[in-house]
DNA sequence: ATAATAGTGTCTTTCAGACAGTATAGT
DNA sequence: ACTATACTGTCTGAAAGACACTATTAT
């Protein structure tokens, strides 16, 4: 099979070679595609009383541009994918820059390929996902000082919900806010968006397309971008151990339980809470004391925890 | 903020406009993107017995390459981007060139941008999946005559499964095979991979890498994308109502039952079955006469159905 | 009656939610 | 003793699994 691959000849009577040879790669216009790495780590909040222990907070790294279009905004960091690098590989050299770590948690989150995203030329973005533990971020050499915050998040999901009929079903449109804040609090950036949901005769389909958004001081359509990687996020975190790349190797079930409030926005039962999780965790010798009470046991992640059988 | 927009200068003291008119958007080499359409359709077996009710099979749809590379194999439908064509609408017409149906449900899988997939240049693909109903597949016009088939999908999953210690953990590396059978039983497709998961340390992921593909006579790294493919159909399968895309309007339960068996690889209990779907369910007037048997009820999805609240 | 599928009732087990209660450190 | 957090036990109710059972058609 393979050895008479060299004999086959397509229409114009070529072989492989000869057609590989004479084709031209430039015939059509292409598209620029950039990789765009959304950096999400969970940070202790600052906190006056410190006889309290500190809630989590979920930030995400944002760059701010330095040239047209949208200078001056904040933007997902990412950048074009070298002729000769895999997604992958654009996606983890993108964290490399941006937080100096690597070996981090990377997922390819969604593709966007809009025709008018960028007023430059047309650009599809491959958008990733990275989690990465605070301790494990050194502080990136020198560089050309680009300006570069963490944004705290605050997502507010299902702020209302309307249903519209339509001729064949119904659409649903909910309202979506998100506020990020930087640390020094001088930057604000305000998302407010559409979640729709169509449901429409033989078209059943509950995926969403995110819609009218109104935001400032982000550039491009990446608002959209971070909304939808929260979404994944929070479902991800209920079927899969992904948490525990936000935390260091060894953490207490508290710790880890307010990251997940964190992320779920909502608060959780500690009981129900560790009764869920404790199959995936495996005790140390270690425990945690801190101000006026009772030391906590310290756990790391259970390797040998299994989703099924 | 958008009125003196114009007025904002970059480090070359240019403005937007201005920047955007010296904009050289070849100034570096780009990778050609193409979208790739999986089209699934479920239809009734083939039975000998017609005292029987048909069981049904998952089938998708391929074509043969005419041209290099992978002359003469098996390919998922695709094609290049248009350079003023969204992804969304490059994967929607793909999928009306192929099977003549519009507006069914269409979902973006995954994006795969490895280096050497392509001998002719740097090729990414974005991985769309359809779902249609069989009973709306028109048969479409003259064409060119490029041969396309329908293959029946065996899937199997976990055939076996080795755990491998590495220094910080363990990977575990299953075996799946798949068998594609076309209709007239003159092509048959076997591909038999690997699914490797790792956990190390602090990088504790559950996402899976496909690796080490054997395969004959399909085009490409297609039988990776239908394997990806088929693991997420299996998952959307139970928490989204995604399988009456795969029916008719009207539809008996057990009917459903069976689409649900085949794209799971397994039996269900039939009450259980009808417990957990009957909240998606509407009844009509109409019962379906078969054989020699009692008439069943015919249903139609609920348009009102809600996953939650 | 028989074959074949349609459809129901109910017992059991498992798991999530709620909450009361105990334990242990520093001050 | 008091405060703040760590950790446990158990009741309840919802949902999933298993299976025995009844119903209705054509032949």
């Amino acid at each position: 099979m393979s050895l008479d691959k060299r004999c086959l000849l397509n229409a114009k009577g070529e072989t492989e070679e000869e057609f590989l040879r004479n084709y031209d790669s430039e015939r059509y216009k292409k598209p620029s595609v950039t990789v765009d790495t959304l950096i999400f780590t969970v940070t202790d909040e600052v906190i006056e009383n410190n006889r309290k222990l500190p809630d989590k907070e979920l930030r995400i790294l944002l760059v701010k541009r330095k040239d047209h279009p949208y200078i001056g905004q904040w933007a997902i960091p990412g950048g074009f994918v070298g002729i000769n690098e895999s997604l992958d590989d654009a996606a983890k050299r993108e964290l490399m820059e941006e937080t100096n770590v690597d070996s981090v948690y990377l997922e390819q989150l969604y593709t966007i390929g809009e025709v008018n995203r960028d007023p430059r030329m047309r650009v599809i973005s491959v958008a990733y996902m990275a989690l990465v533990d605070e301790k494990n971020l050194k502080p990136k050499a020198g560089d050309d000082a680009a300006e570069v915050k963490w944004f705290k998040i605050k997502f507010m999901d299902k702020v209302s919900e309307e249903k519209v009929k339509t001729e064949k079903g119904f659409k649903v449109s909910r309202d979506i806010k998100i506020e990020l804040i930087s640390d020094d609090r001088e930057d604000l950036i305000l998302g407010s968006l559409k979640q729709i949901e169509k449901r429409e005769g033989s078209m059943i389909s509950i995926d969403t397309e995110i819609d009218k958004i109104e935001t400032n001081n982000i550039a491009f359509d990446h608002i959209k971008v971070i909304s939808y990687a929260l979404e994944r996020l929070r479902n991800k975190l209920e079927y899969t151990p992904i948490a525990f790349n936000l935390l260091g190797e060894c953490f207490t079930i508290t710790e880890l339980q307010k990251v997940y409030e964190t992320i779920l926005g909502k608060s959780l039962l500690t009981p129900n809470f560790r009764r869920k999780i404790s199959p995936m965790l495996q005790e140390t010798e270690m425990m945690k004391t801190e101000f006026q009470h009772r030391p906590a046991k310290v756990y790391r992640y259970n390797i040998e925890w299994n989703n099924e059988f």
